[in-house]
DNA sequence: GGAAAATGTCAACATGATTGACCTAAATCG
DNA sequence: CGATTTAGGTCAATCATGTTGACATTTTCC
C-alpha cells in the first residue's frame, strides 16, 4: 500500500505541474490576447530583449521555427511598434532587433507578471522552500537533455 | 542592485518553469509519436483511466473539446485497440469508456515515465524538499482562477 | 407516437505550423 | 569585374488541429 500512496503522490506531482504551468501563462495570455498577440509574440519579444541585438536568422535559430512562421508575427510587432532593427555598421543585408520602448513596456507588464506571482508564493513559502522548489526544477528541467537519446521501444 | 538581483532570480523561476513542463513531457511524447499518437491521445487515455467508466459526453465535457475534436483521435484508440466501451444495462444509446489491458499498459507506460522523474529528483533532494516544492507548485497552480478576472487594462 | 438525448459524421472554415520555390539586395570570392 | 553566397522576405501548397453548423441514427422517455 506503502507504493500505492507513493505512486499517487507522484501522479499528483505530474498533475501539479501542468496546473502550475497553465497558471503561469494565464495571465500573460491574456494581456497578449487584448492587443491581438499570441504567446508567440511573447517569445519574440522576450528573445529580442535578452539577446543582444539578434539578427533575425539568429532569433529564427533561437526560437526554433522556420523563417515563414516567424515573419508573419514579426510584422505584427513591427506594425504595433514593439520592434524595431538598425543596420550593422559593416553589413547592409542584417536587420538587429531590438525592443523600441513600448516593447519593451510591453514585456516588462508580461514579465512581471509572472514574477509578482513567484515574488508573492516565494514570500508566503520562505527562502529556504524557494531554495528547494529551484533545486528540484533545476534536476528536472536538466532532465530534458537525457530525454533526447531516450530508449523508445515498445 | 538587490532589487535588480531579485528580479533576475524571479526570471530565473519562470523559465525554469517553462524547462521543467517540456522536459516533463518530453518522453512521453517521443513514445506516443513512435505509435502515430499524440498529446491527445495521451489525455484521453489518462481520463477514461482515472474517470469511472466515463461517457463520450462525460469525457467531452472533462476535455473541453467539441465532439467532433474527439472523435478522431478516439477511433485512433479503437482502432489500436487501447479502447473499449460497454453499453450500460439500462440505456443502450451510451457508451462506457474504458481501456484495454494495451491501453492500461501504454497509459502505464506514459505515466510511469514521469513518475521515474520525479521519484528520482525527489529521491534525490530529500523529502523536505520535496514538501517545499509541492507547497511552492500548490501555490502556483491555485493562482490560475486568480487569473480568470486578471485586470487587462493597457 | 413524438420529443429529447447520446453518439457519430459531413462540410466549411480558422489558425498556425511546415516545406519548396523564388525574389531582392548586399557582400564576398576569384 | 562577374559569379556566387548570404540575409531577408514572400507566395503557394500542404498538414494538423481546432471550431461551428447541420444532420442521421438509435434509444429512451413522456
Amino acid at each position: 500500500m506503502i507504493d500505492l500512496n507513493r505512486r499517487r503522490e507522484l501522479d499528483a506531482a505530474v498533475e501539479l505541474t501542468h496546473f502550475a504551468f497553465r497558471a503561469m501563462t494565464a495571465r500573460p495570455d491574456a494581456l497578449l490576447a487584448a492587443r491581438g498577440l499570441s504567446r508567440v509574440h511573447h517569445r519574440i519579444l522576450h528573445f529580442v530583449l535578452r539577446l543582444p541585438q539578434p539578427s533575425v536568422t539568429a532569433l529564427l535559430r533561437t526560437l526554433g521555427v522556420s523563417k515563414q512562421a516567424l515573419n508573419g508575427p514579426l510584422r505584427d510587432l513591427y506594425a504595433q511598434k514593439l520592434i524595431t532593427f538598425t543596420r550593422p555598421p559593416g553589413d547592409g543585408r542584417v536587420k538587429l532587433l531590438s525592443l523600441t520602448p513600448e516593447g519593451r513596456k510591453l514585456e516588462g507588464r508580461l514579465s512581471a507578471l509572472q514574477r509578482a506571482q513567484f515574488a508573492a508564493i516565494f514570500e508566503a513559502e520562505g527562502p529556504a522552500a524557494e531554495a528547494a522548489w529551484r533545486a528540484v526544477m533545476r534536476r528536472l528541467a536538466a532532465s530534458e537533455l537525457d530525454a533526447a537519446h531516450f530508449d523508445l521501444d515498445g
